[in-house]
DNA sequence: TTGTATGCGTTATCAA
DNA sequence: TTGATAACGCATACAA
């Protein structure tokens, strides 16, 4: 039972809008005396007024938050793009409401059916998997909203993520210009846009080379570091094993390390690792992991600036935006180009070197 | 415009309360006719009604939202908490909504501000600082909270965490068992709880083993890695350096071990670190970092079930629980202790041993 | 410069 | 078994 303007009202002797204006309007567009905006800012203070957002959003069909869904809060990647996402809010005073979805394609949906309900003026989503059906209600309620990281391609909406393709290219011509060929891809969620994207980088980049695309290479179906550290085993057994692996995601690639280590399998010199995501420990790893960097503010500020544009002019048309990713190469991946046959020792060398190259990066 | 009870009324010609009663009732208290039901369901469906969650809130009073402040989102153990507490929610149909106040009380303040405009049920809140002025305002406002992590010594309020006395003392035990004298402690921001708790247990710890404090030992003031940073490298200037250094979190850590490097000194031969906290990443560090772990999902378990209890029992007696820290031993501390002068190989091996430990600990 | 009245969408009370 | 009606707290059009 808290304080209501009414109660002001009633306290100061004026009538409620009277109280409303002096509290919230700017209110010297009405002109209202010294005299009563003293008394009615006194009381007001003395009560402990606080505004109910429910009430006033109901009224002005306004609420002042943004909806901010992400697949797992507890992945470094979209914990930092909710901080970054955060901080843009802030600026200009918006408020925000997280759900974390899980991966879960039917929690994604619940949240979404709370946020309309609750009249968000903005949805941010990284959406799990390939179904698009409950975004278009989103549309349909008319509330305006940008896809981050994971977008549909036959969707048409605002959306900003990396270039995935690009990014995934990246990473494996490196390692095939170490001179693998045996070249394993840890998957995330498929049917995803990042997986699926980074897929595509990945047969490309091999295509390209003229390295044929060995299906049993490509394994794993989640972003979470238990598949990461299941698949690497399994690579591991495999009559013909890979000289290196492509992970999808950071949480990937530390169930792999993982897994490596149980195995006593030495990295780079028996396996050599890469992997898309760059959180900050990777260069603390051991060793140091060659990565994949996304620019995770870049990303935030550009969805918000996006969301803006599309809560003032509805009908804009709609853009996807593709930033640039970066290949930091550390120690995580051996040259092993004919060339360079040399004892493990050197071989070690060679690890210092991307160590060094790393610095500079 | 999203469509509103009355719309559904005038479609199928009954009132505003039967359609409310189909929808949201578990109505067969009221005998409403098969017959209206199944009309005024199918209506529903076919204007994809959705509830509006401000009005019912204003009716209700309820909201069944329950808020969650963390001082930084993007700190794996916060992400961690709120992934838990995000779990525990869940089953019991609760939402949630999530602010970042980015270690700053003014934003901690203006959190809590918005959280009780919106009337969430409850709040989870990890405080920042030591002023409680306004975590008073959320009692008179008379909704049920429940601390985590941090709390305040003298104010009595539900709080759940763990005893950061008995982890700081078992880390730097574990240093002094291993023959260090001279430990560095990098605090995290002083005031708060987390810190002023692990630093007593610091403190008590080498009070104990009979070694003085030198205050030039005990630096630092946040949480952050730049912070870990920034003080290792001052601390490694020091005349008298010292031989191990405790951090109070693991972003410190992760600041100490970038400081480490970029200074070419290495762990643990030239430096024994420890750190509270320990992320899923810390195994795969270089070294693999030896650490106090928290047992998070239990925090999170127990807010929840406090905030419960709380929330049907408001008169009920205020408990603080503390919760059992865990020392994982790792491969960052060396044992200096004069029996064991042996060439650094051999000091390397003592390292392997301990990673061995690691994996019964 | 201030007050009155209305409605935002719901639920709950009372009456039928 | 259903309907009218009031009220939750606020903001605003209109009046004074």
């Amino acid at each position: 039972m808290p304080y209501t303007l009414k109660d002001i009202a009633e306290k100061t002797g004026v009538s409620v809008s009277t109280v409303s204006r002096v509290l919230h309007d700017n209110s010297q567009k009405y002109k209202i005396s010294e005299d009563t905006q003293a008394k009615v800012k006194a009381v007001a203070k003395s009560f402990g007024y606080r505004v109910n957002a429910l009430a006033r959003g109901l009224r002005t069909q306004k609420t002042n938050e943004i909806g901010v869904i992400v697949p797992d809060i507890s992945n470094p990647f979209f914990s930092a793009v909710i901080k970054s996402v955060a901080g843009e809010l802030r600026k200009k005073n918006y408020n925000f409401i997280v759900y974390d979805s899980d991966e879960d394609i039917s929690i994604e949906r619940s949240a979404i059916k709370s946020l309309l309900e609750k009249h968000v003026d903005g949805l941010v989503i990284a959406s799990v998997g390939q179904d698009f059906s409950h975004i278009q209600k989103i549309r349909e309620a008319n509330i305006p909203f940008v896809m981050v990281d994971r977008c549909f391609d036959d969707f048409d909406a605002d959306s900003v993520s990396v270039d995935n393709v690009k990014g995934a290219l990246l990473a494996v011509n490196h390692l095939i210009k170490s001179g693998h060929r045996r070249i394993a891809f840890i998957q995330g969620l498929p049917g995803t846009y990042a997986n699926e994207t980074r897929l595509e980088g990945y047969k490309s980049a091999l295509t390209s080379a003229g390295i044929s695309i060995d299906e049993n290479l490509i394994v794993g179906d989640d972003f979470r570091s238990l598949n990461g550290y299941l698949e690497t085993k399994l690579l591991l057994k495999l009559s013909n094993p890979p000289t290196a692996i492509f992970t999808a995601g950071d949480l990937i690639a530390l169930g792999a390390l993982e897994a490596c280590r149980e195995n006593n399998i030495s990295i780079p010199d028996d396996l050599s690792l890469i992997t898309f995501d760059d959180p900050v420990f990777t260069t603390y790893l051991s060793p140091p992991l060659s990565a994949v960097e996304q620019p995770i503010s870049k990303i935030a500020e550009m969805a918000i600036a996006m969301l803006y544009r599309r809560m003032k002019n509805p009908n804009d048309e709609r853009r996807k935006v593709l930033l640039e990713p970066k290949l930091n190469v550390r120690g995580s991946v051996a040259n092993i180009s004919t060339l360079a046959f040399i004892p493990i020792t050197n071989n070690n060398q060679t690890g210092k070197e991307q160590i060094n190259k790393s610095g500079s990066a």
